[in-house]
DNA sequence: CGCGTTTACGTCGTTCGTAACGATA
DNA sequence: TATCGTTACGAACGACGTAAACGCG
């Protein structure tokens, strides 16, 4: 048993049981995954994968045992691996961000620009994707760190690091008579138009429709879309209203007026995930800082070994207020 | 980095930096591991050793880093060989049990001769110790499992799964007035004369003293001894009168009078104490079953990979009950 | 002077890539 | 027939052991 095999054996199960494509990854040849493996399985005495053919065509029940040790192995070896760089003080690295879009296109940009500022050889990956997503891809080792927002409670994988909290404002064209009254707009004036909101407020669980439901009423969701930007184009062509979070709101959207909606949905928390038992790299930690400045350093050090006490609230900085200061 | 490379790391700082032990124990030369420890250092770009000299002289704190995470990674490795060598219903092995002299002397015996019945091939070391040198054998891989008393709740180290409950007794010699009564002693009783015990009740938190101290007492331990039968021993010189497990009675010790103590002094519990984390070879689980009936061999398995809920007691076997069934 | 580490060197095993072959859809 | 896995072979690397030199107490 190797570390290599152990390697080539992930990367086997990873690329779906294609040995071919795992050998693209790893930047070895077909044949050399192909004899390792079987070399692999003849030291352990059994199959770690079920043949058909010649081909591989599913896991073993062993084999998935296996899988899951070999996984802890190599994670544990990058750690090694990161105490050695960070200990070189090396600045090139990569940083794999699971994220959802708005975060990616309106929360990170900041964090990430002064990212590259400091280390300007670290390229940063951001892997969009749905929250169930975001956190799978992180628990498979296919992100170094997750970035996603929950109405209350922390995500229950990883450990979760509170970044900062936002609401969802209401956003209208110039003129509209809803913008127009001067007072806030209520549920009831919501659910008497239709609106533009996340493909995720389609599901049963999403918080726009519990906040709607809590009251007995029901939204009139007129149509979804994947991001803001989206979201904002079809509130100008007059589709309906927009429900969206504060964060997407421009400078630049001087047709649109955002009218405020802390009053009747939950505040949302958005969370930095992490593995367990992870070694990250400095400039990882230098991201954190930048984008979570409340998060001590040591705070993120301690969060990662022990399942210490979960970070406390500072003193509640909110969105405005942070990308003023 | 390789899997050698890191098992000839952690030799090295078990064997308290001698190389060259380090070398034999792994059956490898000292110059092979020398430069397998030069080429990992280049490769990680640190030192992992102080060197004074030519020798190592300590341990690096980056090095105390790296030297966990390995260890786990080779704990790993070992997990997925003992998955490997229980498919392939491998009969010969090792089990090293860390325990205390009461426990090997008394308890074990049945345990290990069913399981070497069972399992010829495996080899059974005992490996005795006091209490908190057991749990650190059993940490620092050194044993497979532990087998434990204490008085309370169960240690905090590694998983603990509840093994038999017993009490001591009190031994005098035949004809000693304290038997004669009829009626059995009580801590005033004891108090006023001279007792043997384990070297253990010395300590200021030893059960004994505690046990004296919460009516007021102060025992007068006129010897101690570490094991059993030494104990018996000096009752039978008539050193004083004895306080020991339940367990160290045999039929041959007609001469010796016990008297309960079940009133006198709280119960014990003697715990099966597992690493977290790691694959059990079958026979290992063969034995748990034989020594603790009363715990599933699923409950066993349940236990090691989640923090599962604890084991619970069944209809409270009692020794004298166990040895009889 | 002995113990322990490093350096030097030769051998052996192993891995890896290239190339050809085989099976399967 | 195209795709994917296996077999075959040769070259290169690397690990290991033996033997000798070096430092230190």
């Amino acid at each position: 048993m190797t570390l290599a095999q152990l390697r080539y054996l992930v990367a086997i199960a990873d690329a779906g049981l294609n040995i071919t494509l795992a050998a693209e990854r790893v930047h070895a040849t077909q044949p050399g995954l192909s004899k390792q493996l079987r070399q692999l399985e003849d030291e352990l005495g059994f199959q770690l994968f079920v043949r058909k053919g010649k081909s591989l065509d599913a896991v073993t029940r062993a084999g998935e045992q296996v899988l899951e040790r070999a996984r802890t192995i190599l994670a544990e070896a990058a750690n090694i691996r990161a105490i050695a760089a960070n200990l070189r003080q090396e600045t090139s690295g990569e940083l794999r961000i699971a994220t959802t879009h708005t975060q990616a296109r309106f929360a990170l940009p900041a964090a990430i620009g002064a990212l590259n500022l400091r280390y300007p050889e670290v390229s940063v990956h951001l892997q969009p994707g749905r929250d169930g997503e975001v956190l799978a891809q992180l628990d498979e080792d296919r992100a170094d760190i997750a970035v996603i927002s929950t109405v209350g409670a922390p995500p229950a994988t990883g450990i979760a690091l509170p970044a900062y909290r936002w609401q969802r404002v209401i956003l209208v064209p110039q003129g509209h008579p809803l913008g127009a009254s001067g007072k806030p707009p209520s549920l009831e004036d919501l659910a008497a138009l239709p609106l533009v909101s996340y493909d995720s407020s389609l599901r049963d669980d999403s918080s726009l429709r519990r906040a709607f439901e809590a009251v007995g009423l029901r939204p009139q969701i007129a149509m979804t879309a994947g991001d803001a930007d989206l979201i904002k184009t079809y509130v100008r062509a007059g589709l309906g209203i927009g429900v969206l979070a504060e964060m997407a709101l421009l400078d630049s959207d001087t047709d649109l007026n955002p009218l405020p909606a802390d009053h009747l949905f939950a505040q949302c928390t958005t969370w930095i995930v992490l593995r367990r038992e992870t070694v990250l790299r400095e400039y990882v930690l230098e991201f954190i800082a930048r984008f979570a400045p409340h998060l001590d350093r040591r705070d993120v050090s301690r969060a990662l070994t022990a399942d210490a006490t979960p970070i406390e609230w500072p003193a509640a900085p909110h969105w405005r207020e942070r990308t003023a200061g």
